[in-house]
DNA sequence: AAAATTTGCAACCGCCCATTG
DNA sequence: TCAATGGGCGGTTGCAAATTT
């Protein structure tokens, strides 16, 4: 379609951003608070493009972010995460307070990578790297299948790249109702793709992958709406799971099942999860609505 | 001590979807 | 209904700092 470009290229900054320019930015935002990003840098004094500002207020300005090393809680829970919802860098985000989907999306590159490699574990499959390689089938296991069976029911950002994973038959693909009007009846998912919006998902400690497969194998043969609760010891804490903003703040009460995004208001499936953060959080049983 | 290489991360880019008029 | 706009996302790049040779 040819967009225009968000701002005025040629006279904006690029690069680091100044002490200067942080201050101005601080001092607007705290005045006016966030708005409009494409005329906040004009009114705020900025030779800044609009999202240049909104990344370096989210990504570095904002008072709520904490700063520094990743514990190792957040470390797991970002592995889990991970194998649940693939490069959903935001949704991520969205269970680690005060962290941003672009600081959680280096440090994936950077540490956990190597981290799970060390392991022994493919960081993108979460399987054996041994059984990764072998058996190119791995693609269509679970965290994959919850990103598509978010991204069908309605996530904003289904990515046609993000379903390319999900199958090595193009024809496969679950997304393709639009583009195929002459099938009136979209035939269900092959089985093997598992796009399955009823996924029991658990946030379990670590466990070894074969059990893992060996369990959801189990899921989907009962294909059933009951949420695994694995783990719901006394330091568990809820992680909502709504569809299609998967992930509150810190524990917050599930407000979505009302609202959410107008295209999933059809579908408000709710999954929560138990995830063992080790103390202080509160312990809350699974539900499904 | 200097040069080369690697690492880590802030920032940018291009694309997408939702909203609005 | 449709085009323009705004905001958001994931992927990539560029560069400074750290490490190795």
């Amino acid at each position: 379609m040819g967009r225009s470009p968000c701002c005025e290229k040629a006279h904006t900054n690029k690069g680091a951003w100044t002490k200067e320019e942080d201050q101005r930015l601080i001092a607007y935002i705290k005045a006016n608070g966030e708005g409009c990003w494409r005329s906040l840098p004009k009114a705020a004094g900025l030779l800044r493009c609009g999202k240049s500002c909104r990344l370096r207020w989210i990504n570095y300005l904002r008072p709520d972010l904490k700063r520094g090393n990743f514990t190792e809680e957040e470390d797991e829970l970002i592995i889990k995460l991970h194998e649940l919802l693939g490069n959903k860098w935001s949704l991520i985000a969205g269970r680690l307070p005060g962290r941003t989907d672009n600081e959680i999306k280096n440090y994936w590159n950077t540490h956990i990578k190597r981290k799970l490699l060390a392991r022994g574990v493919d960081p993108q499959t979460h399987r054996p790297l041994n059984a990764a390689a072998a058996d190119h089938h791995s693609q269509l296991q679970a965290p994959r299948r919850f990103a598509a069976a978010a991204a069908s029911a309605g996530h904003p950002h289904h990515h046609p790249d993000h379903f390319a994973v999900l199958s090595n038959s193009p024809e496969a693909c679950s997304h393709s109702s639009d583009d195929e009007p002459s099938s009136a009846t979209p035939p269900p998912p092959p089985r093997h793709l598992g796009i399955d919006l009823n996924l029991s998902i658990s946030l379990a400690p670590y466990q070894p992958q074969s059990e893992q497969l060996k369990q959801e194998e189990e899921d989907d043969a009962a294909a059933t709406t009951t949420t695994t609760a694995s783990g719901a010891g006394s330091n568990a804490t809820a992680v909502c799971l709504c569809l299609p903003r998967l992930g509150l703040h810190g524990g917050e009460v599930c407000s979505c099942g009302r609202g959410g995004a107008p295209s999933m208001q059809a579908s408000t499936h709710m999954f929560r999860f138990i995830t063992p953060l080790g103390g202080g959080h509160n312990s809350t049983s699974t539900t499904m609505t």
